[in-house]
DNA sequence: GACATGGCTGCAACCGGTTGCATTATTGTG
DNA sequence: CACAATAATGCAACCGGTTGCAGCCATGTC
C-alpha cells in the first residue's frame, strides 16, 4: 500500500540504511546521493512511518493530553496552547477524554504511554498513589494538582480570590460569602484560605458556604444558604457555580448586583448575552499548556528522572458587570 | 524498562509465540500454560505494545479525530460521544485540532494517517480534491461536508431551517429574515434553500442578508441589515450570529423577542443567565460522533475499498425565549 | 610508495510484537 | 494396534524503520 524505506531504495539503487539516515542523519550521506533519495521518495509519496520509528528510537514524538471533560469550556484553550506549542518542537499532541471517570483516565494512560513519550495530566480524577504508579514508565505533567515527585502547574487562584475579597472590600461590603467547591479540591482549599487571610485583614465578615458541587446545579441550590448567611458579596467556587447562584437569587426576589455582588473563577462564560456580565478571576489556562509542554519536553530530553519541577502561574481579576456596591453602605463603628 | 513478551516469556518458560497467542487468541493455547503467562504478564505488570502490534497486523486500533476548534462548543459533544462508542468498541480516538488552518489540518492528517486505522474529518476546512487525495491510504468519514467517494455524515439543518421558518410564521411573522453565513458553506446553502421553500409556501416574505462571518462579530454587524430590510422575525446562522445579532438589535434600540424575534442554530449556549433564552435549531451532535464512528469501522473492518455510506440525521427546533409574537399582529389582506 | 585518515555506504541485528508452518504429544476411529 | 485427526507449542520470518560496525575508496602526509 503506503511507500516503505525499501520501495524507496529499490528505486534509488542504494541499501535501506542509506535511505534511513537521508532522514534521520542527512549529514551523513553524500549529497549527490540523497538528492537521488528524495526524488524517489518524493515520487513515491513516501512517508516516514512514526510508529515503527518509534520502536528503534524510543521516541514517538507524540505527546499525551488527559481531561477530564473536552465539554468543560475550562479546557479547550488549554489544549489549543498545547497542542500549538508542541507542534512548534516538532511533536504532536493526542487529546482524551476521561468522562470524568478515574477508572477510563488509568485505561487511557496506560493505552496512551505506549504510545507518546510524555503524559500531561490536568486535573486528574485519580489518587495521587495511583498516578505515581502510572508515572512510572514516562515522564507526567500534571496540571492543577500536586503529585509528589512529579513536575506540576499551578494557577495561584488564591492569589485570584484575595483580589476578588478585596474588590468586595473596596466597594463597601462588610459580610461577605465564600461558595466552597468540592470538600476534595485543592482549588477550594486555596481560595478558603486566601479568602479567610484577606477578610482577616480588611476586616470583614466572612462566612464559609458548602461544599456544593462544582455545576449550574450547587450554585443554584447554594443560594439559599446565601440568603440565610446575609451576605451581601459571594466569591463562587468557579463561574459555573456563580451562574446558577445568581439564578437561584433570582427566583428569591434578589437582583445581582443591586442586592448581592457576585464573583465567579475561571472566565468561561462566553456571549455577550449574558445579564449582568460576570465579574471573575481570569485563569492563565493558555500559558498553563504551554508550560505544562515545555516542562514535559524537558523531562522527556532528559536521559535520567529529571528533578520535578513547579511552576505557578498568576491569575488576575476581572471586573465586569456582577459586582458593585452594596445596598446601603454603613459607615462601620 | 517496560515488560516485553520476551520477558514474559523467559518467566514462565514458553516460546514468546506462546505469550502473543495467550493475548491475541486466547482459545489456541492450553488453560494451563495461558493461566501460568497471565500470572507471569501480571506479576511483571506486561502490557502488550500496541504500536508493535500494528506494525505486523496492520491495525492500530486507534481512529483520528480531526476538528477546526476544540473550543467551538459545537465540537465537543461530538468528539465525547465518538470517544465513548470507539471505546465500546476497542478503539482509541486521537483528538487534533486544525485551528481552522488548512495547512496544520492536512499535516495533521498525513501525521495520523501512519498511527491511525482511520480518520474522522469534521468540517474540513481543507478542498475537497486535497481531502480525496489524502484519504487513498485510509479510510475517511466526513462530517458536514459532502466529498465524492467518502463516508459522509450530514445534519440536516434544512429541516431545522424549514422548522424555524414555519415557527415564525405561526406566531404572526409575515417578514422575515435569514441571516446568512460565509458563501462557501454548505450549511448556509442548505439554510437558504429551506427557508426560501417554506417562506413561499406560507406566504412570507423573505430577505436574505448576507454573506456574513460565522461569528458574534458577524452578527453584530448584521444587525443594521436586519433594521433596514424591517423584518419582525430573523433566522441567524449559528448562535453566535444570533447572539451578536441580538446584541446589535439592543445597540439600536429594539427589544428581543418583543421587536424582533431571533432563531439561532447549534444549540451551545450554555448557562441559565441568558436573557432571553435563544430559541435555536438543536444539532444532532452526539448522534453525529457515533454514527460517524460506526461507519469509519465498518470501513476500516472491510478489506476492499467499501461502498461509501451518506448518512443524514435529523435536526429540531427548541423553543425558547427569544421568539414571540411581532409588535402588531396585522392580518394580511 | 606505504600508511593513516575521513567520508560514504552496505551489512545485519534489533525494537516488540504476529503468524504460517513444522513438530510433537494426545486422543479418537475402525 | 495402526493410523488419522486434533491440540499445543516452538521455530523463524516478517512488519518498517534505526544504528553499530566494517569495508571501500579517495585523499593527505611523511
Amino acid at each position: 500500500m503506503a511507500a516503505t524505506i525499501r520501495d524507496v531504495a529499490r528505486a534509488s539503487g542504494v541499501h535501506v540504511s542509506t535511505v534511513s539516515r537521508t532522514f534521520s542523519a542527512p549529514h551523513l550521506v553524500n549529497t549527490e546521493t540523497r538528492n537521488r533519495v528524495l526524488a524517489a521518495a518524493e515520487d513515491l509519496g513516501y512517508r516516514p512511518n512514526r510508529a515503527a520509528r518509534a520502536l528503534t528510537t524510543g521516541r514517538t514524538h507524540n505527546l499525551g493530553l488527559i481531561v477530564a471533560d473536552i465539554a468543560n469550556p475550562f479546557f479547550p484553550p488549554l489544549i489549543k496552547s498545547a497542542q500549538a506549542h508542541a507542534r512548534e518542537r516538532d511533536y504532536h499532541v493526542f487529546v482524551a477524554d476521561t468522562d470524568e471517570d478515574p477508572l477510563v483516565e488509568e485505561e487511557l494512560i496506560q493505552t496512551l504511554t505506549k504510545q507518546v513519550d510524555g503524559v500531561l495530566l490536568c486535573s486528574p480524577r485519580l489518587s495521587n498513589r495511583a498516578i505515581e504508579r502510572l508515572g512510572a514508565d514516562v515522564p507526567f505533567v500534571v496540571v492543577n494538582r500536586r503529585v509528589k515527585g512529579m513536575s506540576t502547574v499551578l494557577m495561584d487562584v488564591g492569589h485570584g480570590a484575595r483580589l476578588a475579597v478585596a474588590h468586595l472590600a473596596s466597594l463597601g461590603h462588610r459580610r461577605i460569602g465564600l461558595v466552597a467547591g468540592p470538600s476534595g479540591s485543592w482549588t477550594s482549599g486555596e481560595m478558603r484560605e486566601a479568602a479567610a487571610a484577606t477578610a482577616r485583614e480588611a476586616g470583614l465578615d466572612l462566612s464559609i458556604l458548602g461544599p456544593n458541587p462544582p455545576t449550574e446545579q450547587g450554585g443554584l441550590a447554594a443560594a439559599g444558604d446565601v440568603v440565610k448567611a446575609g451576605v451581601t458579596g459571594v466569591l463562587a467556587y468557579n463561574d459555573m457555580v456563580a451562574i446558577g447562584l445568581i439564578e437561584g437569587l433570582y427566583e428569591r426576589g434578589l437582583r445581582v448586583p443591586g442586592d448581592v455582588s457576585v464573583i465567579g473563577v475561571d472566565d468561561i462564560v462566553p456571549g455577550r448575552l449574558n445579564r449582568p456580565k460576570l465579574t471573575t478571576v481570569a485563569m492563565p489556562t493558555s500559558a498553563a499548556g504551554r508550560t505544562a509542554v515545555d516542562l514535559l519536553l524537558q523531562a522527556v530530553g532528559a536521559k535520567d528522572a529529571a528533578t520535578p519541577a513547579l511552576t505557578t502561574l498568576e491569575t488576575s481579576l476581572v471586573v465586569r458587570e456582577s459586582t458593585a456596591p452594596p445596598p446601603s453602605i454603613e459607615r462601620s463603628s
